[in-house]
RNA sequence: GGACCCGUGGUGUAGCGGCCCAACAUGCCAGCCUGUCACGCUGGAGAUCGCCGGUUCGAAUCCGGUCGGGUCCGCCA
C-alpha cells in the first residue's frame, strides 16, 4: 500500500465496502466517462486500478459542471464519501465495483489532447511504431502496465530469492575495454585520450570472474548489456541479465542453486503457470540437437525427430542416399493426422524448411489402407514398413522429412517444421512453463570462414576436465561444462564453469588461433589474475526481457521493456540516434565520414 | 548484406484501374438524457490514400524508387 499524501487519501484501487462511508480524496486520469446529463460516471485511474466516481447536478452543481467539461485523460482529484452503489448496479469486473464515490469536489489538475489512440481500450492492430512514439501513452494502458508491474515483481523476486542465498549484488562498469570476441561492441569515444574508446558491456564476463578471483563467491547483478547487433523479436540491442557466479563450485552447483531460484521466483511471480517438471529435465546439447531439432527445444509437446538412417539405408532415392553416403542424416517428424495436407500448405512448410537450411523437404501421407503417399513415395522401394515403424506413423498422419549431408542442419531445419507443426496443432500449451537444462556442448566448432576453431559459447567455459588433455589432438571431441536454460523453445539463459588456470586458458585461446601477445593485450587483466589464486567458479546469466517475456505469454521482448528500440535501433519517441553537432565532435577528436 | 509483409480521416479496417474530391466502425465536437460501466439517442466536423517518379484518356488501386514499421536469413549467446 503506498504511503498517504496529500494529494490523495486513497488509491483508485483500493475503495472496498468496509471504507463505506469515509471521506476520501483520489487522484487519476480519467479513463473512460458516462455523461447521463443530470447525473455523470467517470472511471478515475491509476496504477492500482480503477474506481467509479459519481457526480450529480442536484448534490453538487459545480463538481458536476466541471465532470461536464472533462474528458479522457485529463487528470483530475474528486473528493466525497464512499458508498455502496445502489442494489443491482454493482459491477463484478472491478475489484472497487461495490463502491463508487459521490463526488463533492472535481479540481481539474491537467488537461490533454485527444490522445493518438486509446488508452482505455486494447486495440489488436495498433500500430506497433505509434504505440513507440507516444509510449508514455501506451504505458498507460492497463494491459501494458501489468507487464511491467510483472517485471518489477520478476525482478524483485529474483533479488530476493538470490540475497536470502547469500549472494551480493555488486555493479560492474558500463565504460569498459573493447574485444572482437563475439558480438560487435557500441562503442564510447574517451574525451580525455583521442583516438581511444570505451566498449559498452556486452556482458560483465571478465568483471564477474575477477570478482571471484576478490573472493566475492556468489555475485548476482541486474546487468545492463549491450550488443551491436541486428535485431529480432527476442533481442534488441541493449537488454538486462541476471548476471550471476560462483566460487567452488561444479556445473550441478550451479545447476541446482540456479534452478531453485527459478523455481521459487515462477511460482511466486506466475502461481496459476504450472511447471511441467521440476526438477527440470536435463539433456545433453546431442539428445536435444537429435530429439528436438534444436539446443532450445520446446518440450511443451512431443513430436520427436526419428532418425531413418536404418530405416531408409537401401532405398535408392537419391536425396537420402547422398545425405547418409555424405556423412549426413535423414530425420523425419510425424504430424498426427495431417495427411489431408493442401498443396499450398505443404508448400508453406517446404519453404519454410529451406528458409532454415534445409535443401527441401520430404513429404509422405499416410493413406488409411497404410500405403504412402508423396511426391517422393515411388522412390521408397520396399522401405515403407520401415519408415513407418521407425516413425510410428498410423494412416491420417503426415510424415515430414528433411535430409543433408550436414546432420545439424538436417535436425535444426526439422526442429524448426516441429515448432511449426507443434504452433498449428495448438500443441504448446500456453499456460505451461517448460523449464529444460540442456549440456555438454561441444567445446569447440570449426570454422569455415575463419579457418580455425572457434568456442561454441564463451571462450572462458572450461572443457570437462577429463576431456582436457585431448584438446589439441581433436578439439572436436571435448566438450565445454556449458548449461543453457530453455523455456517453451526460448533460450533463457546460459552458463558454464570457467576455465580457472591460466596455463588451460592459454592452451584454449592457442587454439582459436590468439597469440600470446593478444592475448595478453585483450585479456590481461583476466590472465594475471588467474595466477593470484583464482578458485574454481562458474555462473550463468539469463536473460531478464525473455523471461518476463514468456512469462507474460508475449512473444515480443518490447512488450515488456519499458522504451524498446525498433528493429533499426531507433528509439521513436526520442529520435535516437542522432546527429551531433559540431563541437561536440570536435570535443571528442571525431570526423564522421558518410562516404559509400 | 539479403528475403518477405505492412503503410487509406485521430485510431482500426474496407476499397485494389473510371461507379471514390473514398466506405464502415470507433474516436472527436455539439445538443438531449438521473444509475451507467464499450451508457444511449440526434446532428456535425474530419483523409487528395507514407513520400517521389513513371505507365495510362484516367491511379488509393499498376510499375520503379525511397522512407518508416514488422517477421525472417545472415549476424548474435
Amino acid at each position: 500500500m503506498a504511503t498517504a499524501q496529500s494529494f490523495r487519501t486513497h488509491t483508485c484501487g483500493e475503495l472496498r465496502p468496509e471504507h463505506v462511508g469515509q471521506r476520501v480524496t483520489l487522484a487519476g486520469w480519467v479513463h473512460r466517462r458516462r455523461d447521463h446529463g443530470h447525473l455523470s460516471f467517470f472511471d478515475l485511474r491509476d496504477r492500482y486500478g480503477i474506481t467509479q466516481v459519481v457526480t450529480s447536478a442536484d448534490e453538487a452543481p459545480a463538481a458536476h459542471q466541471a465532470a461536464a467539461e472533462s474528458r479522457n485523460e485529463w487528470v483530475i482529484q474528486v473528493s466525497g464519501a464512499v458508498r455502496h452503489r445502489p442494489e443491482g448496479t454493482t459491477n463484478v469486473e472491478l475489484p472497487t465495483g461495490e463502491v463508487e464515490v459521490a463526488v463533492d469536489e472535481l479540481t481539474v489538475l491537467n488537461e490533454s489532447k485527444v490522445p493518438p489512440f486509446y488508452v482505455n481500450e486494447e486495440q489488436p492492430g495498433l500500430e506497433e511504431a505509434l504505440r513507440l512514439q507516444y509510449r508514455y501513452l501506451d504505458l498507460r494502458r492497463p494491459p501494458m502496465r501489468e507487464r511491467m508491474l510483472l517485471r518489477a515483481r520478476l525482478a524483485s523476486a529474483v533479488r530476493r530469492e538470490l540475497e536470502r542465498d547469500d549472494f551480493v549484488e555488486i555493479e560492474t562498469p558500463l565504460l569498459i575495454r573493447s574485444t572482437p570476441e563475439g558480438a560487435r561492441d557500441f562503442v564510447v569515444p574517451a574525451r580525455l585520450q583521442p583516438g581511444n574508446f570505451y566498449a559498452l558491456p556486452q556482458s560483465p564476463q571478465q568483471l564477474k570472474q575477477l570478482l571471484m578471483v576478490a573472493g566475492y563467491d556468489r555475485y548476482y547483478q541486474m546487468a545492463h548489456c549491450m550488443r551491436d547487433e541486428d535485431s529480432r523479436k527476442d533481442r534488441g540491442p541493449e537488454f538486462t541479465q541476471v548476471d550471476i557466479e560462483m566460487s567452488f563450485v561444479r556445473e550441478e552447483d550451479v545447476i541446482a542453486t540456479v534452478e531453485a531460484m527459478v523455481i521459487a521466483v515462477s511460482r511466486e511471480v506466475v502461481p496459476d503457470r504450472p511447471i511441467q517438471e521440476a526438477p527440470f529435465p536435463r539433456l545433453t546439447y546431442e539428445e536435444a540437437l537429435v530429439r528436438y531439432g534444436s539446443d532450445k527445444p520446446d518440450l511443451r509437446f512431443g513430436m520427436p525427430l526419428c532418425d531413418l538412417r536404418e530405416a531408409v539405408t537401401n532405398v535408392e532415392f537419391r536425396v537420402f542416399a547422398d545425405a547418409l553416403s555424405g556423412g549426413g542424416a535423414v530425420y523425419a517428424i510425424r504430424a498426427p493426422g495431417c495427411a489431408s495436407y493442401s498443396r499450398r500448405q505443404l508448400d508453406e512448410l517446404t519453404d519454410l524448411a529451406r528458409r532454415h537450411g534445409a535443401g527441401g523437404l520430404v513429404h509422405l501421407s499416410v493413406e488409411a489402407d497404410g500405403s504412402l503417399r508423396g511426391p517422393a513415395a515411388k522412390f521408397l522401394g520396399g522401405a515403407e514398413a520401415s519408415v513407418q515403424a521407425a516413425t510410428g506413423a498410423e494412416a491420417g498422419d503426415l510424415l515430414l522429412v528433411v535430409a543433408d549431408s550436414d546432420r545439424v542442419a538436417a535436425a535444426t531445419a526439422l526442429g524448426q517444421l516441429r515448432l511449426e507443426m507443434g504452433d498449428r496443432l495448438g500443441l504448446r500449451d500456453p499456460s505451461v512453463l517448460a523449464y529444460v537444462w540442456v549440456h555438454r556442448f561441444p567445446m569447440f566448432k570449426w570454422d569455415r570462414d575463419l579457418g580455425r576453431w572457434d568456442a561454441t559459447h564463451n571462450p572462458f567455459s572450461a572443457p570437462v576436465w577429463e576431456e582436457a588433455e585431448q584438446m589439441e589432438a581433436d578439439p572436436g571431441s571435448i566438450h565445454a561444462q556449458q548449461y543453457d536454460l530453455a523455456l517453451n523453445g526460448w533460450e533463457l539463459g546460459g552458463g558454464s564453469i570457467r576455465i580457472h588456470r591460466r596455463d588451460l586458458l592459454e592452451r584454449a585461446f592457442a587454439l582459436m588461433g590468439h597469440t600470446i601477445a593478444g592475448m595478453r593485450d585483450q585479456f590481461g587483466a583476466l590472465l594475471d589474475a588467474l595466477e593470484y589464486g583464482a578458485p574454481p567458479h562458474g555462473g550463468i546469466a539469463i536473460g531478464l526481457e525473455r523471461w518476463c517475456a514468456l512469462l507474460a505469454n508475449q512473444d515480443n521482448i518490447r512488450e515488456v521493456t519499458a522504451f524498446p528500440k525498433t528493429q533499426s535501433g531507433s528509439d521513436l519517441m526520442l529520435s535516437a540516434p542522432s546527429p551531433i553537432d559540431d563541437q561536440q565532435l570536435a570535443d571528442l577528436h571525431l570526423r564522421v565520414n558518410l562516404e559509400d
